[in-house]
DNA sequence: ACCTGCACTGAGAACGCGCTGAGAGCATTC
DNA sequence: GAATGCTCTCAGCGCGTTCTCAGTGCAGGT
């Protein structure tokens, strides 16, 4: 996760109390670099502040939403006026924490925009519509019955919808770090997926972009 | 990518660690052999520090601009002032970075960069758009089916749309260090290329400059 | 006009990528 | 214990892709 406050104290006190929680914690002190670090898009999600020097943390979630990074956002500022928190989320922002927040419900609200995976609970792609909440796929309202793993490599391609993702990459978010599968399992699941969408007239939804990997149209 | 820092022990450590990350490193110790290295225009991003021995970081930046290179560049200074900031960004640099910073942050800023290959992740060049993130190529809003070969070899040109990339060059680029290939691949592959586009009218695109190499007009 | 060498092209061979059917291993359910 | 569903590997097939080779055309220099 990426911390953006420029508070050095506040700082060194997430960093050391979110790697105790088991996290992995990077920091920034400024908008503009808090804004770099951001775009990579690497972050399963960031703690940004609204008080920051050289970019304020509205502009930062601006400029991120903009360029299509929907890493989940939560807020957090001395501030407590109402219309702060409705302009925080209106820009995108999925969660707003007043100062001084307790630690423990910083890590709880962490933790729930964690498990949400990217704070988007539905993704919809056209026709296709991934519900990540309900874990349930539908083609023009018609549901989709899918395995777990089908499910997963599914969404993981919605996600990234227009982008074509490799095997490796996939094999990295559906099978997980340790790679227990080979890249031929990518190919046979894609094949089970096209089938099952194919029977519910969706089956060119899903392309192949040979020596590249897949690629969900957006 | 090339990292000039007047310190040894940073290029030293910066050329390792970012060679484990699959970067290849070119470092340079002083403003003029910096310089003259990034005026190759041959890398894809450069990291430079403000202070230099013989040319300052901002000349160095300043002289790049001038002559039309527009690596991205990430700058990297001691001081923290916010003026120092500005005036980086104002000439022209892509991304700041105050020492120490975390090794982390700074390849999550490269990839950053580098994912955005000249600021976007989709060339446009006229009626010609390459489309990095879904790997498609149009003209004129035509779609143009191209194999991975062909793809890559326009992407390059793209790229480097303005400037004459040289046979060998594109060997590296394309194919890969190993250079399996011959200097005749690239022109069987440009026939390949030349073909494709001109099925959609645009045989033009794709310029021979005799002795030197191929040039795809800006 | 001649020569040299670079650029282009058609043909063809080898390769390897992606897809698929079959089936083994495992967990869960009845 | 049988049945079912899911996961994943393996081997083989088809075909697009890659790349070399040999031959032709053309540009520029003398």
């Amino acid at each position: 996760m990426l911390v953006v406050d420029d508070e050095p104290g506040i700082r060194r006190a997430l960093q050391r109390g979110l790697t105790a929680e088991g996290m992995e914690v990077v920091t920034a002190g400024d908008g503009p670099s808090g804004l770099q670090a951001a775009l990579s898009g690497t972050f399963d999600v960031i703690v940004l502040d609204i008080m920051l020097p050289g970019l304020s943390g509205y502009r930062v979630l601006q400029r991120l939403r903009a360029d299509g990074v929907n890493t989940p956002v939560l807020m957090v500022s001395a501030k407590d006026g109402e219309y702060d928190q409705a302009d925080g989320l209106e820009l995108g922002a999925d969660g707003y924490l007043v100062k001084p927040f307790s630690f423990v419900v910083l890590v709880a609200q962490l933790r729930a925009l964690l498990r949400r995976g990217d704070g988007v609970s539905r993704l919809s792609i056209g026709d296709l519509v991934v519900d990540r909440a309900a874990r349930a796929v539908t083609w023009a309202g018609r549901p989709v019955e899918l395995s777990p793993r089908e499910y997963a490599l599914l969404a993981e391609l919605s996600r990234r919808s227009g982008t074509v993702v490799s095997k490796d990459e996939l094999l990295n978010a559906v099978w997980g770090d340790e790679q227990a599968a080979t890249r031929n399992a990518v190919e046979v699941y894609v094949g089970y997926l096209r089938r099952k969408l194919e029977a519910v007239g969706a089956g060119h939804v899903l392309r192949t972009v040979r020596g590249h990997g897949y690629l969900v149209e957006p």
